[in-house]
DNA sequence: CCCGAGTTTGAACCATGAGTCAACCTGGGT
DNA sequence: ACCCAGGTTGACTCATGGTTCAAACTCGGG
């Protein structure tokens, strides 16, 4: 009994590194073909291009993954839930409703900051919506990124109320999360598609200004004169 | 020469007979690809399926058009330009700028309106971003598409502006377009993907109010008291 | 009624790429 | 040193579907 204990111990800590081996391959696949899919599209993703981009055979791949439709599938949410959780996490650490709004439109506009190593979050927006018009999993998966999306733009608009630097406007929180949203994502495409007449700066002002407005304060008014 | 010049008229009358054949099932090819797109996805639509739609050998699409990708792109923009073309003549033949805004966000909410024999034009929409991403074709085509949508939005506006039916509010009548357009795109993406949180009558109203608010006009007030 | 340019067919060809598999490697436990 | 479970490989199988092509068909003109 005492050394099957032993060995039952022993069995489980070598399971645990052997498994956190395995969720590192699984998090470095994802990442790769998250990365494989902004650059090629998830039409022309294959296999064997992640494989590549792991420096691993293309066996191995589908040795994690049941199949490469449900790596895809998870690469696109992991992808978007990395970024999202990098953004809140940034987010929360503001004070000011206005800062965060102004970070958080900044965040939207796609290639306006250089993108350290950042993929780019809105062409795989795109696969995603696609993939979502028939793929029954991936439209569940796509409502609930989506909601999280428009909430923290909600919690930025209640923030703001609560300490003061919005007035109520008579719109609800959740609505203007709900328009503010829509409105960026709609902008978001044209600058993504390299719009001649939506360069990213003018998306982040106009952003800025449409917010604003809707949010109902003015871009003039310091709120902290110093 | 007369025998020539006879001979050379009947090859003509023939081949413009033959010709209006020809057009004719380029035409009903555009159409069917269009349709099949809408139905399986442009990374699903093989040639076979276009061509038992058309009830016609999978051969002859290839006698048509060069290549699947040719065929595939043309057919986004020939369903696009259809849609569009049969939207600005109804709207054209109203007088009331609020009337025919009304009619513009009323064709733009996806499913709202019981599709005749009209395909989803919005489902088309994301399958032409996806693809306008990485071929450059496409993506010219898109940006002129855009640019003639968000025209029709401006357009309206200085029409009710002339007219008196919206008042001057400092705001450009493109930029408005812009804005208008931009956030019916972010609206139109959710209702298509059935999000539960935007049913196709909620983005109906969000629009007209957003919108009234953006031109700067009431919607309580009745434009034309009766 | 025959000719021939233009259409249409469907089988054949071929490249691609997902998924399988048997052999091989690795590194911790004994 | 040896064992072996799990990780890794890469060649192989197999289905799919775009593209080609030679033969068949159509139909207006002579």
């Amino acid at each position: 009994m005492t050394l099957y204990a032993v060995q039952a111990l022993r069995r489980c800590r070598l399971a645990r590194t052997r498994q956190r081996q395995s969720t590192e391959r699984h998090q470095e696949i994802l990442e790769a073909a998250a990365r494989v899919i902004t650059d090629r599209g998830l039409a022309e993703t294959r296999i064997s291009d992640i494989a590549e981009r792991c420096g691993v055979s293309p066996g191995l791949i589908l040795y994690y993954f049941a199949s490469k439709d449900r790596l895809l599938i998870e690469a696109l949410t992991y992808a978007n839930d990395k970024f999202y959780l990098g953004q809140s996490r940034e987010l929360r650490r503001m004070s000011a409703a206005r800062e965060q709004l102004d970070r958080l439109i900044e965040l939207s506009v796609p290639g306006l900051l250089p993108e350290y190593e950042r993929l780019d979050e809105w062409a795989l927006w795109i696969e995603i919506w696609v993939r979502a018009l028939r793929d029954p999993t991936m439209a569940e998966e796509r409502e609930a990124l989506d909601r999280r999306w428009r909430r923290s733009i909600a919690d930025i608009v209640r923030h703001g109320r609560s300490t003061g630097e919005f007035s109520e406007n008579g719109v609800d929180a959740d609505e203007l999360g709900l328009r503010i949203g829509a409105f960026i994502d709609g902008l978001a495409i044209q600058v993504l598609m390299n719009d001649t007449s939506m360069p990213p700066e003018r998306m982040q002002q106009v952003c800025r200004e449409v917010a604003a407005n809707m949010i109902g304060f003015s871009l003039d008014a310091e709120p902290t004169p110093s």
